[in-house]
DNA sequence: GAGTGTTCTGTAATGGATTACACCAAACTG
DNA sequence: CAGTTTGGTGTAATCCATTACAGAACACTC
């Protein structure tokens, strides 16, 4: 029992106007007299019509669907960037083809042109790296991208982040305003833009600032993971440190949980602070000072600048700044 | 500068050929003379021609697309069964459409349309519960759908879990063993059938077999937070009651923080065993016992039948139940 | 009542593929 | 060598909408 299906057609028949009213009725054009609406609206209501956003797509050359590329939808930071997305998208009817690349980047690469075979009328991208290939097939798509979480230091996509770099800088300032003299950075590879050169920016900038020398092995370079955490802890810990800054919440759980275990007491041995503000920081005894981002905002912002795009309309600004926090939690000693 | 589309007719003139002989080429149809094929691909290669999915979809009444929904893409539980879907997707070549219901029956009714609208082969579903309008939207589509993770007390629809039941069962029983009486289970909405019909089936299953008393002040209903949990936390202790069972992860959490920081020790005063094994049961001190969930292969399994109906063929077995496992932890006692 | 606008509706082209069918040529059969 | 397959290719219909354009109906003006 094959579901027939019901056609604009159909609708035209019934009602005995013409397919271009119907569509007209649908579309919400205010050229039908109401009489004539009414009536095309009563037949679609009993031969339950919906229209085919198929053939729609292929006749307004819209398909109403962008393309989210994220690297890990299990990654609760990219996760929550993802939901500012769809709740935008939603809002202005676009639906979301979302799919993972693991961050790699003949994935992305592939990801982005079956996006673009599938006529999505725009891209939002989320990726720890950007090299010259992708893009490239940023430039060559017809569709516009913007970058969400995701910093591109040639700054030709749009995108939405929080200044990384000044970030880590205020936060390594007030460590060593606290008499800190030996600070570790725990990042993931240092390949990525946002570690190698935003948040170790931030990091000199606040050594230099200082007067305090730069010392590359208190310079680490892990997996975004908790056991790559538990891993670097005793590493850290052999180094002399009493602070570390850490890229991402779930290394930074590794690291308090293996510190507090082996005897290395947070804060007042190590003092620790974190980047991404997720759930987990809440979680840990000792809880994770972190900086805090606007996570669902970045998501949220991201869309609203691609909704512009894709409706030919100018930018404000091309690269969106939002503001970020910092909460103290007990992984931190407070202020004196 | 508009960037002009390559079609399929600029492909057939430049090769001479028919059109159909290039869809025959992309499509990877063996009836085409090599000679043909290799100079049609060059042509392809040259005009760096893609063929419109759009259009093929509306020829082929196939979109390869096939439409996810899901409660909150911030949830560590779904956002992991998501993993799963997607990954068996691309090695089949379908992409997902992705869209957060937030567990509201009218939105989920909503994105429901939205997507049997854009000519999704097929549906995986995911939430809390199915009421009686849902089954009939699922009736009423065109494509089949399947649950994740996701129970549906009728069993109309094809789906994949654990046996919740079992699971809770045998984790009560095992503390029933070591001497609780009072055992208390903080569950999410009891309007969920998954809360109100399985795991309190178990809970009520595990205390008869004991001939244990069913006392309903030991249950209760909480939201799927760490918040819910933190404020749950002096309710159960006041309840007398030395161990729980909670229905979610981040809850329990803040079970167990709160109760350590009230001075109630866990596991000594009180045991908790959570529910699905994120990453979270490892993070907090007590690392909490667990059941085990296959979160990714729960999805996997699903769009693997999906795949198959979706390809008319039909389904070994319509209820799939994978195995469950027990992670004991540090929050539970070992037993004697 | 002719002229001029509006408002409303229909006709037909269009979008870019798939695919049933027809056809011709080459290969095979007995 | 006539007859039948098989292989390779083209023609044209089809999928289901949108939309430019044309035209009809109606109201209004002088």
């Amino acid at each position: 029992m094959e579901k027939q299906t019901v056609t604009i057609y159909d609708v035209a028949r019934e009602a005995a106007v013409s397919m271009a009213t119907v569509s007209r009725v649908v579309n919400g054009n205010p050229n039908v007299k109401p009489a004539t609406r009414k009536k095309v609206l009563a037949v679609i209501e009993r031969l339950d019509y919906r229209p085919n956003a198929v053939a729609r797509g292929l006749a307004s050359k819209r398909s109403t669907t962008v393309g989210v590329i994220i690297p890990d939808v299990t990654n609760i930071y990219f996760a929550a960037l993802a939901r500012g997305i769809d709740d935008i998208a939603m809002m202005y009817k676009y639906n979301i083809i979302l799919t993972n690349s693991d961050d790699a980047g003949e994935q992305e690469v592939n990801v982005l042109n079956t996006l673009m075979a599938k006529q999505v009328d725009g891209v939002i991208f989320m990726g720890n790296h950007i090299d010259d290939q992708l893009r490239a097939e940023f430039k060559r798509a017809k569709a516009p991208v913007v970058l969400a979480g995701t910093v591109d230091p040639e700054g030709d996509t749009p995108s939405v982040n929080i200044d990384y770099t000044a970030a880590v800088e205020e936060t390594i300032t007030a460590l060593i305003k606290r008499g800190h003299t030996k600070i570790a950075l725990a990042l993931g590879p240092l390949s990525q833009s946002i570690n190698a050169e935003y948040r170790l920016a931030g990091y000199k900038r606040a050594l230099s600032k200082a007067k305090l020398p730069y010392d590359d092995s208190l310079v680490y370079e892990a997996g975004y993971s908790y056991d790559a955490g538990t891993k670097l802890q005793p590493v850290i810990a052999d180094s002399g440190a009493t602070a570390v800054f850490v890229g991402d919440d779930e290394m930074a759980a590794g690291i308090i949980n293996a510190s507090m275990e082996s005897g290395v007491s947070v804060p007042d041995d190590l003092e620790v602070i974190t980047s991404n503000d997720t759930i987990i920081t809440q979680i840990t005894r000792p809880a994770i000072t972190s900086i805090t981002q606007p996570l669902y905002d970045i998501g949220a912002v991201a869309m609203r600048m691609l909704t512009k795009l894709m409706n030919d309309k100018e930018l404000d600004e091309k690269t969106v700044t939002l503001p970020y926090g910092i909460v103290r939690r007990a992984s931190t000693k407070s202020a004196e």
